[in-house]
RNA sequence: GUGGGUGUAGCUCAGUUGGUAAGAGUGCCGGGUUGUGGCCCCGGAAGCCGGGGGUUCAAGUCCCCUCACUCACCCCA
């Protein structure tokens, strides 16, 4: 019979991979605890709506990558492709900005998206997300971003870059659209298909196609940072300003525009050269307009995304680096020593020192061997002899010494031992 | 959704112009000391050569189809 794969996209982590998992969502955790950022955890299914107008109904995610079926009844259902809509959701159904409307809250779990899988992109990925929200104070952003450069620095990533951008708010988008729109009157017939359906839809996505023909095109046309209000520069001009003075170094990427609409004024990636075609590791913005899309009321936010398979794949630590040997492992030979084992094991387990043992009454050769494979530091090696004379050996598998202890107490002995290490 | 590449042992991969090549390394199991790991030596188990069809006296090898994986476009984390 035919064995059942995993779906498409879909990746187990593996126990040799889970030590590294567990080590970047820690140092996540330590550090947004500094930046007095809360936990909070969210559904990973939501209703079709949230994100049909959180994230835009012309993006790409939602026209073609949702995983969205009908529940029984008639609604809609939809596995999220990102975080903040339901952050945002959850921030309004309870009415946390009621009691207060600053909330700083961050979100680890998995995202959906029915994208063809490639290196760094897969249908099931992990995200780190965190949501700023209730300022729009330029320093807020700037802070954000310092937390971020902070973290990717905590978990020893290097060679990264960090590109900024503005994107303006409604009050000015428009007349910036508008002299896209002008601009590229004369140029449809050089435009590539999805382009020229953009123009209709979002014609600043046409800003950062990738197409060979559009990049040429696009490479003198107006910039939107010359088309922003003065209260939009003056914010991004001090976005810039607070991150100089942290010395976090930066580039402004004119044409970053990003692919969720709710996004507006600043807007941010952090990339990599050494992941192939995808090359952002986290990306973010400030998104003031989204909450009172979702009917809340009028409060600004801002937030950021790290994929962690992206990140995980970058770290230059070794898999082997996070496993855990166990202090004690018990080589035991015969029914009683067995017997003998199999208690003092657990006994000791519940103390909190790391013990296993071999059950398959191997000889004492393989035992030894799997201890050593398990890179145990002390070998306990209790045989009918040992037993008889109410004793047991303990091999010191680094030093290769090996001392006689008596069976009396050795619980505690064996204790005090590993605590000594 | 569209292209390219790759499918041989648990893993990483050799396999010549089609002709007893089903192979190596690693891992696993056992032995080399009646009860002592690592290094070394010896032995063993393990593969419908992705699946289906075709060409041929003969297919892991050539052709077609299909599936899976992978990289790229697009998009993003």
């Amino acid at each position: 019979m035919k064995i059942i794969t995993a779906v498409r996209g879909f990746k187990d982590i593996l126990p040799g991979e889970t030590g590294k998992w567990q080590y970047v969502e820690e140092k996540a955790r330590e550090i947004f605890k500094n930046f007095g950022l809360s936990e909070i955890k969210v559904p990973i299914l939501e209703k079709t709506e949230l994100f049909r107008r959180g994230i835009g109904e012309t993006t790409d995610i939602v026209e073609k990558e949702m995983y969205t079926f009908q529940d029984i009844g008639d609604e809609y259902l939809t596995l999220r492709p990102e975080a903040t809509a339901s952050v945002i959701r959850a921030y309004l159904q309870h009415n946390i900005h009621a009691a207060d409307p600053v909330a700083k809250l961050f979100t680890i779990g998995p995202m959906f998206r029915r994208e063809r899988p490639q290196k760094g992109r897969f249908r099931q990925f992990h995200q780190i997300n965190v949501e700023l929200i209730g300022l729009d104070d330029p320093r807020i952003d700037a802070e954000l971003i310092l937390m971020l450069i902070c973290f990717l620095k905590s978990v020893r990533l290097s060679d990264l870059g960090l590109e900024i951008n503005s994107l303006g708010c409604p009050g000015c988008r428009p007349s910036f659209r508008e002299a896209i729109l002008i601009f590229l009157q004369d140029k449809k017939n050089d435009l590539c298909k999805d382009c020229l359906r953009r123009l209709d839809t979002n014609p600043l996505r046409v800003l950062d196609c990738k197409m060979e023909g559009c990049g040429e095109i696009i490479s003198d046309a107006p910039k939107l940072l010359d088309y922003i209000c003065s209260e939009c520069r003056d914010h991004f001009e001090k976005v810039k300003e607070y991150l100089r003075i942290f010395d976090v170094p930066f580039e402004i990427n004119a044409k970053m525009v990003r692919g969720l609409d709710y996004y507006t004024r600043t807007a941010f990636e952090v990339t990599t050269e050494l992941l192939g075609a995808q090359n952002a590791i986290a990306g973010g913005g400030r998104y003031d307009r989204l909450i009172e899309e979702l009917g809340g009321p009028d409060i600004p936010g801002i937030g950021f995304a790290i994929g962690l398979e992206r990140l995980i794949s970058l770290l230059p630590m070794k898999d082997e680096e996070f496993a855990i040997p166990p202090h004690l492992f018990i080589a035991a030979l015969g029914d009683e020593a067995q017997k003998f084992a199999y208690t003092l094991c657990n006994r000791l387990r519940m103390q909190g020192i790391r013990t296993e043992m071999d059950y398959s009454g191997k000889s004492l050769k393989s035992q030894m061997r799997r201890s050593n494979k398990f890179n145990s530091r002390y070998t306990l090696i209790l045989g009918k002899r040992e037993i008889e004379e109410k004793k047991a050996e303990l091999r010191d598998m680094k030093e290769g010494t090996q001392e006689t202890l008596s069976l009396d107490n050795i619980e505690e002995t064996i204790s005090n031992i590993v605590k000594r290490m």
